[in-house]
RNA sequence: GCCGGCAUGUCGGAAUGGCAGACGAGGCAGACUCAAAAUCUGUUGUAGGCAACUACGUGUGGGUUCAAGUCCCACUGCCGGCACCA
């Protein structure tokens, strides 16, 4: 009879505990908003609904932002923590293509999936607030913003050779091409002439770069975007051309150098590149051009060697007069600065290789140690030393002459001072089918004329063909009732424009939406927003650092311009959780064979065990290698735990002094490595200190109430269920989470006595035990003491760091 | 090439300049069991020793310090980002 009384105690069923807190939850939801507490703002990057579902590295980064947003609600705040779908993009199309149904079915059917396994983990999400990119009502307020920026001039169209994706047969943008391939399906990025609507990112350089100082952020990602922008100071100079009267204008961050310039190139595409042949050179240059404009992207950014061709004409440097050549060559960039380069081999690396490959003289006019090199074998491209062969400028420093020789360049009117970016303009239109329509209108009188704002939202048309036609335009070009229309403005026949908005449209301002979902007269109200908004918290993969992480920093700095929020800054902080990969590192994916389900896990061993797991596995910072063995450690823990739990509520145990200590360390310790951000160690305090409290327990015949509760307390963010449980069987009736995060007293915390290691010489020869506020002399003598057979030579210094150290340094 | 990050037992990892290896996994031994699983107990860096102990040990080489995984200098390896941006 005992035996099976005390069985049914401590049977550690989860199922039954889980899917009794979750219904209890659904009913009477723990993070209420009350309207008076302090708001804590915390978002997980939200997902796209694969048909693939979840695995174990996507519970990681949401069960970090539960455990973090049910630590804010625990200091009775009220926690925004939404949940929604970044449903637009390829894969539902593809899939459309495919299968011959309509994405939005597809897409509605991952839905259902991937939620149900994201409810498996039990976060407190507030469903009431899901929003779906795809929804009208939602992508309403994606058109209204395109409009806006429409009106301000920051969307405008442009014909151009743009990155082609020739698999997903769609422009893309300069952030969606790695390392020349498409960031999507890995495919060779080329070139294609088309037209383009473009967002004006590039007029938010300077406050993209210089909000970065206001961010809480990791120093990577802030780094990648400050490259990414690539801001640069310089200026332009314009070199006549010999015999004509046109001039070229380059761009240099090196102006100290102008003397140097003994050359100058143009990238095949330039303006005037073509015009510059003589006719000697007409037929090499019109060869260059043309094969250069057959190249991809790939092979020119890889070419081992520098190529360029001689074009037969001469600038001037403006300078000193002397005669240049103008050459062309594919490694000058087109669109970045004026397409136009003057060359000073002595000081760049790559004009040097040019001038050695094609014997064009070498001016060297900073010196290096003073003097100058004899046999130069490399450029110097220190921007220090004294100017020499430099005319008036010689002696000078060249690090003081790089800042003011813009000055001097302007006053001789032969150019100015510069700023430049590597930031280019986004390329924001998709020749696809799933995607948001763009709200324009094409006028043969009027011109492009937005889609009347109460004719939002602008609805996707049904198709029989989502297939994407290859020839730059969007299956929406083939259906002629929705092309063809009126014009808003002067009621003639117009074309409704047909490409739609890349997926990043959506993203780009979605965290704005949750506070105010159903608001169907603005994309947010400013009440709400003012209350609710920025995002305290952001957390997601490093992935996006260029992409999703730059746009809505943009779309938030515009849509502050408008006045529809008050912020500038999306995204207060940012923590970027490490990857989730298989063994030997392999990132996780179908074709791999390597994916690890959620579900099985949580069947076998409960959300409470997965979730305390995913924090386990390592630092929440860095990637981690999944191995399923490790689950059963913190499953033991919680089994060993809920048993102590009900074993001490039996026993009744009057609180001794070790116990009281313990709670206290407990408190500190959680609170502390919480605060830090080091999850990992938090689930090894957790054991550690339940060890102890095992062992204590063994002695006193259990622990006592209050150790227990503060214990359950703490525990609670990481594995709700069973906390909530516990708290229950000790006799409360409101919610664990209700009752306040558990302080600590540091001065509890101490021992009476401390353990000191006694060293000879930095070695450790014994551990002796003082009381805590010991005096120095009488510390050093116990160590004495302790050592002192050891003790032979002469002690020629004695160390003593209170309750850390005694070291006896011997000759 | 440039810029970051990392390097600790069999494995994941822990260590405000103060006993390296917490916590966990795995292994080994034992208890319970007819047996296995589960659970519990002990043990588990390397070398030597019956032992208490001793020596060595945080990628490599140097340095600072009473004391270095931690700080400084030089190097090696791995991972990531950028990559002709003038």
């Amino acid at each position: 009879m005992e035996v099976a009384k005390a069985d049914m105690a401590v049977q550690f069923d989860h199922k039954a505990i889980e899917s009794k807190w979750r219904d209890k939850w659904m009913k009477h939801p723990v993070n209420v908003n009350d309207g008076k507490k302090e708001k804590y703002y915390c978002l997980d990057m939200f997902p796209y609904p694969s048909g693939n579902g979840l695995h174990v590295g996507h519970w990681r980064g949401y069960v970090i932002s539960d455990a973090w947003s049910r630590y804010q609600l625990m200091q009775d705040k009220y926690v925004i923590h939404p949940m929604g779908w970044d449903a637009f993009g390829l894969p539902a199309e593809n899939y459309a293509i495919k299968m011959g149904i309509h994405p939005s079915i597809s897409t509605a059917e991952n839905i259902a999936n991937i939620k149900r396994q994201i409810q498996d983990i039990a976060a407190i999400y507030d469903w009431d607030m899901e929003v779906n990119t795809t929804d009208p009502k939602f992508f309403k307020w994606t058109q209204w913003i395109f409009v806006q920026m429409f009106k301000k001039g920051l969307a405008y169209e442009k014909e151009f050779p743009i990155n082609w994706c020739p698999s997903c047969k769609t422009g893309l943008a300069n952030e969606e091409v790695v390392n020349g391939k498409c960031e999507r399906c890995g495919s060779e990025v080329t070139k294609k002439n088309l037209r383009q609507w473009m967002l004006k990112i590039t007029a938010y350089a300077d406050r993209l770069l210089n909000d970065l100082d206001k961010l809480d952020w990791p120093e990577k990602v802030k780094k990648m975007q400050t490259d990414w922008i690539g801001r640069s100071y310089g200026a332009e100079v314009d070199f006549k051309i010999d015999g004509r009267d046109e001039k070229i204008t380059v761009y240099t961050t090196r102006p100290d150098t102008l003397h140097g310039a003994t050359f100058m190139v143009l990238s095949p595409e330039h303006e005037l590149a073509a015009s510059l042949a003589t006719a000697e050179t007409k037929a090499d240059v019109e060869k260059y051009i043309y094969d250069a404009s057959m190249k991809s992207n790939v092979d020119r950014m890889q070419a081992k060697e520098k190529t360029g061709v001689f074009t037969g004409s001469y600038a001037i440097n403006p300078i000193n007069n002397k005669k240049i050549p103008i050459w062309l060559s594919d490694y000058v960039l087109a669109d970045y600065g004026t397409g136009a380069i003057m060359c000073v081999p002595a000081h760049d690396d790559r004009d040097f290789e040019f001038a050695t490959k094609f014997n064009i003289p070498i001016v060297q006019v900073i010196a290096k140690d003073g003097k100058e090199i004899e046999n130069m074998t490399e450029a110097y491209t220190e921007a220090s030393g004294t100017m020499i062969n430099s005319g008036d400028w010689n002696g000078m420093e060249s690090a003081v002459l790089k800042q003011e020789a813009p000055d001097i360049i302007e006053k001789m009117g032969v150019g100015k001072r510069t700023v430049n970016y590597k930031l280019r303009d986004w390329v924001f239109s998709r020749q696809r089918y799933w995607g948001e329509p763009i709200p324009i209108i094409h006028c043969p009188k009027c011109g492009n004329v937005p889609v009347p704002e109460e004719e939002l939202p602008l609805m996707l048309p049904e198709v029989e063909s989502y297939q994407p036609t290859g020839t730059g335009e969007s299956p929406l070009a083939a259906i002629e009732d929705w092309v063809n229309c009126k014009c808003p403005v002067c009621g003639a026949d117009a074309k409704r424009e047909t490409n739609t908005m890349p997926q990043w449209a959506g993203s780009s301002w979605y965290f704005l939406r949750y506070v105010d979902v159903n608001n169907d007269k603005e994309l947010v109200s400013r009440e709400k927003a003012d209350k609710y908004l920025p995002v305290d918290m952001y957390i997601g993969g490093v992935e996006h650092a260029v992409l999703h992480l730059l746009y809505s920093r943009f779309y938030t700095k515009f849509l502050y311009d408008i006045g529809v929020v008050d912020f500038e800054e999306p995204f207060t902080k940012l923590f970027n959780q490490g990857m989730i990969t298989g063994k030997n590192g392999i990132k996780m994916s179908k074709s791999k064979g390597n994916v690890v389900s959620p579900d099985e896990l949580v069947e076998d061993y409960g959300c409470d065990s997965l979730r305390m797991y995913e924090l386990f596995v390592g630092p929440p910072e860095l990637d981690a290698e999944w191995d399923d063995r490790g689950i059963d450690g913190v499953n033991r823990f919680l089994r060993r735990f809920w048993t102590l739990s009900l074993d001490s509520l039996d026993a009744n145990t009057e609180a001794t002094a070790e116990m009281i200590r313990e709670r206290n360390k407990l408190a500190f310790d959680i609170t502390t490595r919480l605060e830090q951000f080091s999850l990992n160690t938090v689930i090894s305090a957790f054991m550690e200190h339940n060890n102890k409290l095992m062992e204590i327990a063994k002695k006193e015949g259990g622990v006592d109430r209050e150790t227990i509760e503060v214990f359950t307390r703490l525990l609670a963010p990481f594995a709700p269920h069973v906390a909530e449980e516990v708290w229950e069987r000790y006799g409360h009736e409101d919610s664990v989470f209700h009752s306040g995060w558990p302080a600590y007293d540091k001065a509890l915390m101490a021992d009476d006595t401390v353990q000191v290691p006694v060293q000879i010489n930095g070695k450790t020869r014994v551990v002796i035990s003082v009381a805590k506020d010991i005096s120095k002399e009488d510390a050093l003598a116990e160590g004495k003491k302790a050592v002192e057979s050891k003790l032979t030579g002469n002690v020629i210094k004695e160390v003593y760091v209170p309750g850390k150290i005694i070291n006896f340094v011997m000759k």
